[in-house]
DNA sequence: ACACGATCCTGTAAGC
DNA sequence: TGCTTACAGGATCGTG
């Protein structure tokens, strides 16, 4: 479910429940998700007020005022829920605050990760350190793209993806960017023209803000007590469309590679 | 060094 | 209807 957009609307509905209020209990109720979760994370998090929370590229973090700062990933599958109706075996952490609000973390695949660093050092989180820019940041531009793709063969869809390049990107908001952009999925990345490049970070721009604005306007859906409606937009122009037209009249296609489905139309994407 | 496929896990939906 | 298969928004690891 979470990119960039996702992430960057769940960090914001969690930060109505939980800034501010304290942690009266913190219940891990397993191990592991895809890597094991600190034992001593209930310890460190108990009675702990929370400060602040944040993103940084597909990662939530959540600073309490003991210089402890918690921090998730979502994987494929993840999402926090706010007072749901019952815990399932799919409930990986419980968060109860001084407010009386319950928070689960939800995820059926545990592709996701928790993990808690000292605040003053989350930016040598391990992930962090070899992280390319935020898309929606001041380092991200089309002069940027070119020094970070020349020389490289991949596909620019491969190399979009590739967190090392640009950080938060996922497979829904690459094929859109691209289809924007008019860039073909298996275009050389080391052979894109600036002016396109230029074209490609202002589409990559545009698609990101279009779909946090449109998760702001399903917070209240996302913040429900069930948690079962969607919180982002659906307004995709080529994801999950074969078949169906494109904005040129152009029918969209689907490719596979590396099992992961590309859409894209090639009648405008060159 | 780089590029690519396989892999972790479960749920859902399509196909026979 | 019921069983089997394909596929899913991520990221890492091993291999060639």
């Amino acid at each position: 479910m979470p990119e960039l957009p996702e992430v960057e609307t769940t960090v914001a509905g969690l930060r109505s429940v939980l800034e501010g209020t304290v942690l009266t209990r913190v219940e891990p109720r397993r191990a592991d998700l895809r890597f094991p979760i600190p034992v001593d994370l209930r310890q460190r998090l108990t009675g702990a007020t929370v400060t602040s929370l944040a993103r940084r590229a597909k990662y939530g973090l959540i600073e309490t005022d003991r210089g402890d700062t918690l921090i998730f990933h979502l994987g494929m599958s993840g999402r926090w829920r706010i007072d749901p109706a019952e815990i399932g075996a799919h409930d990986h952490l419980l968060l109860e605050t001084s407010d009386g609000h319950l928070l689960s973390l939800n995820d059926p695949r545990r592709f996701g990760s928790l993990d808690l660093v000292r605040s003053d050092a989350w930016q040598a989180y391990a992930p962090f350190t070899r992280m390319g820019p935020e898309p929606l940041g001041p380092e991200f531009s089309a002069a940027y793209l070119a020094r970070a793709l020349q020389g490289k063969s991949t596909s620019i869809k491969a190399a979009l993806l590739d967190q090392r390049i640009v950080s938060g990107l996922g497979n829904i908001y690459v094929c859109e960017a691209l289809n924007m952009a008019r860039i073909s999925p298996t275009r050389e990345a080391g052979r894109i023209s600036r002016a396109r490049l230029g074209l490609l970070t202002d589409a990559i721009r545009e698609v990101l803000t279009a779909a946090i604005a449109a998760g702001g306007s399903t917070l209240r859906d996302y913040a429900r007590p069930d948690g079962e409606l969607g919180y982002f937009s659906k307004q995709w122009r080529v994801y999950g469309r074969e078949g169906e037209s494109c904005a040129c009249g152009g029918v969209i296609r689907r490719r596979v590679d590396g099992g992961r489905s590309t859409f894209y139309c090639p009648k405008c994407q060159k």
